[in-house]
DNA sequence: GAGCACAAACTGTGATCACAGGCTAGAGCC
DNA sequence: GGCTCTAGCCTGTGATCACAGTTTGTGCTC
């Protein structure tokens, strides 16, 4: 959680070797957070079909740690065991996407709500700087480094209101909705992105407001919607 | 989701012979659901080790099954992996039980509010018959049909919310306050529960009155709080 | 040339085995 | 009698193999 782009890129750049070095933690957990990572980050398409032998492979190791951690993430329902005994990427319509949304908004504005008050000089500071990197990343027509700034920001908050559970659940939203927000806005660019939201956002935190931080989120999360879903199916 | 009783009692009775018959499903899927029909039911209490050979010997399955169940289960926190090799169910302490509260308030409030305005007449009665059911298991002292009760009357309104997300993951809070609940009803009784925070639910529900039977469930969880954190470590 | 059938390669699943680490109980020593 | 060390059992983990099912690709036939 230092560097956005430094937390990110390592993760689909190198699979390979990263699994070479022994510690303590068990393979199949360091599998599920890689491939959470690398969910989150789009290196999966919607609709995807996912081999265990073929992962295995590339992450240089067994079946087994692969498999545990693929039914961790089906449990998360960021990946599905279709009834052709094939594992894939879910295909997200509008439907599925509203339902993510409605949740989002209770969950991310509950978290928010919370985080403020919670804030240090650094905190904000921090949250500055993301939302300029992702001004930057806008004009740059950047959508990977955008995303992952936008995440930054988001989770940089909700860690904040001390609720690990909170936190837990709404990442596992960021999961469940990676792939088709790195697929739609690496199709249809960030032409109509803006981030004056997460300026809002800052100024409720540094305020102090609950309420508003809670409500400029959701303003944030509202605001995306339109351009999501008219380019999802059904 | 028939009758509950019915619906919760044979899981955790005949664990045996429940997989002998092979029909389409996989086997993993089939002991991912009877184990958390069990956690949900109390048949493991807060603390527990959980062995996966004991498991599988006890299903009568092969040990491969039950690892990609409990690793679902992992992943949902309902049971945790502890830094020894040992899995168990973990324990709620105060703070914890505050924090899944925080977030119950949150989904279910939504899940409630939603919901209003989809009840059938047939709905709305099998709610009053649940209720009834309730105050007569809690006359007669039987937490675990009480539990069952309880848990089925909010489910069956959280479905009728049509966001499928959001009833997943209220079920997984569920999951994961079973033992718990189980095991502090079954340890100090139901001398001060009652059943009048669910009229008020019903009598939302029946004006199709979003806001109010939100505030309703809200006000139910609430209640419920301070006898259970009264009784949790730390 | 287009359609069908067969075969090969792939899929996830289940089972079994080996292994390193932790826990416990028992035996030996002080 | 009490403490300590050790041996054995039990734990989850990782790897490998067999199997049934699906899909795909190729070759043959019409």
């Amino acid at each position: 959680m230092t560097d956005p782009v430094a937390a990110v890129l390592p993760l689909h750049l190198s699979t390979v070797d990263d699994f070479s070095v022994v510690d303590g933690e068990p393979l199949n957990g360091r599998v599920y957070a890689t491939l959470r990572a690398q969910l989150m980050s789009g290196v999966f398409e919607p609709g995807e079909m996912i081999s265990i032998r073929g992962l295995a492979e590339k992450l240089g190791t067994s079946t087994m740690p692969v498999r545990e951690a693929l039914h961790r993430l089906i449990a998360d329902h960021a990946i599905e065991a279709r009834a052709n005994r094939t594992i894939a990427l879910p295909i997200i319509r509008r439907a599925d996407y509203l339902a993510v949304c409605d949740v989002r908004l209770a969950l991310e504005g509950l978290a928010a709500e919370r985080a403020a008050g919670h804030l240090s000089p650094d905190d904000l500071e921090r949250l500055e700087r993301l939302t300029a990197g992702m001004r930057a990343a806008a004009k740059g027509n950047d959508p990977h480094t955008y995303l992952a700034l936008n995440k930054d920001f988001h989770l940089t908050i909700y860690q904040l209101a001390g609720n690990p559970l909170l936190l837990d659940l709404i990442e596992k939203l960021w999961v469940r909705a990676g792939p088709v927000m790195n697929y739609l806005f690496r199709h249809q660019g960030l032409a109509m992105q803006t981030v004056t939201p997460h300026e809002a956002i800052i100024a409720a935190l540094r305020r102090a407001d609950g309420v508003a931080a809670r409500l400029a989120v959701q303003r944030d999360i509202r605001e995306a919607t339109p351009g999501i879903i008219a380019s999802l199916p059904d």
